[in-house]
DNA sequence: AAGCTTATTCGCTATTTGGCGAAATATGTC
DNA sequence: GACATATTTCGCCAAATAGCGAATAAGCTT
């Protein structure tokens, strides 16, 4: 056990959890994820930009692990992975809240 | 307010400290912040790089309010606003086995 | 097969981010 | 005041990111 030796690169995998979470859009989608499946065309439109960019915040979502594909027929559905996403929500808004001591 | 019509940019503050959470180096920072004050010196040999580059990633970080920090003498310590931060390292792990093990 | 729909990949450009060294700022010491 | 230490800000450049439209792929329907 190294921990005494940590280095950044150490924490590459996580930070790429973070950076995939780190975009506006993508947290608008995947807080929609949270309440069921949806296809791109629905998240485009939510989202307000065109199909291939939210094709492509989808994908960067999926590369992190946050959310999954089912395709169906010509619709692509996606789904959130890990319901424990929504939980950052929160804690979150602790961070912005700046309760201080909890 | 009407909660059915949400925009990104209502996201953007969230979106602000998850960014903040993107990066290797300020992952290590914030692991190291959860056992106690630093002083910007000290971090900069742990994380390897020169200490305006660190100065600047802790800039970051307390303006997505993650730290404060507390100016004694000629040294500048860091620590961690939120220690519920840290739970997001929990649920990231989660989000990577999930991931991996299939 | 032709035509329509849905989604992804590609090519491009504009913007943002990350890192460094140099310069500036602030504080403590002599 | 001159000097040393710790930190931040500035100026620059390389790399990554975000967005769009065009092109491509895959699946229905007729």
């Amino acid at each position: 056990m190294a921990k005494s030796t940590l280095k950044p690169a150490d924490f590459k995998p996580q930070a790429q959890v973070f950076k995939a979470l780190g975009h506006p859009g993508r947290l608008l989608i995947v807080d929609e994820l949270s309440r069921g499946e949806r296809c791109v065309c629905e998240l485009a439109e939510m989202v307000g930009s065109e199909m291939p960019t939210v094709s492509r915040h989808l994908s960067i979502l999926k590369n992190a692990g946050i959310v999954d594909d089912d395709k169906r027929g010509t619709q692509v559905f996606y789904r959130l992975m890990t319901p424990c996403v929504m939980k950052f929500f929160q804690c979150v808004c602790d961070v912005k809240s700046k309760g201080g001591a909890r």
